[in-house]
DNA sequence: CCTATATTACACCAATCGGTTAATTAACGG
DNA sequence: CCGTTAATTAACCGATTGGTGTAATATAGG
């Protein structure tokens, strides 16, 4: 078994899934309403196993409801996540505002040290 | 082929990956210096493949020198993954006070407003 | 040219993933 | 009790993943 963070990635790497808690965004919602707009595409047991992927991961939990599973999103994770990628932030975007220099300079012929 | 934000999410979801890209936000490193920390564990071919999956999803890009490949942190597709997630940022903070209040009025009982 | 170093390519393997169909469980409502 | 609706389980399948060992490639330097 995985350790949390990369089941979180692991979860959010379909779009199905991303999808999915983006519906859930808006609230509660249960499996079929869920699983509707992928009814296309896909089978329902198809939707079960993505949303038992995103249990797992933490990022829904759903209730009971009659025979309804009222689903429902699930911070934490994706806090969590956000924080490992935040903590690299200002290296990454250094590496952007290079870029964004370089480009500049491409059009000025300007000159753009770099030593370490 | 996949979407580009689920090839991101997909690199992120592995450990040694994720550790990669943290030793690269320090500056540079060529592949057996990113290797190194991992050699107890697996080969260096293992270590090739991921920054494969790194390279493919945009996430690194390799330079070479003589017989070295310098690998450098690539922010954008970061940035991206961030973007996604901030979208649905009150979403699933609401979420976590729902908790956090859910969890306060076990101990106390208490009312707790916090409305937007 | 020869050799050492750095890295990749290739062929293979087991495990996991994303999907299917068919059967099953659970709960409601007449 | 029966039929319907909601959802899950089980068995299966092909593709992808994450690793291996071994061979190949590229470059520097004597």
């Amino acid at each position: 078994m995985r350790d949390p963070l990369s089941r979180t990635f692991a979860a959010l790497a379909d779009p199905t899934r991303r999808a999915i808690l983006a519906k859930l965004s808006e609230g509660e919602a249960n499996v079929s309403e869920l699983a509707e707009p992928f009814l296309d595409d896909m089978t329902l047991p198809a939707i079960t196993k993505h949303l038992k992927v995103l249990e797992s991961a933490g990022l829904i939990s759903k209730g009971r409801k009659a025979q309804w599973r009222p689903c429902q999103l699930n911070g934490e994770p994706l806090r969590e996540a956000v924080d490992w990628m935040e903590q690299y932030r200002s290296a990454w975007e250094d590496q952007l505002d290079r870029l964004g220099a370089y480009l500049k300079s491409k059009h000025k012929g300007a000159r753009h040290g770099r030593e370490k």
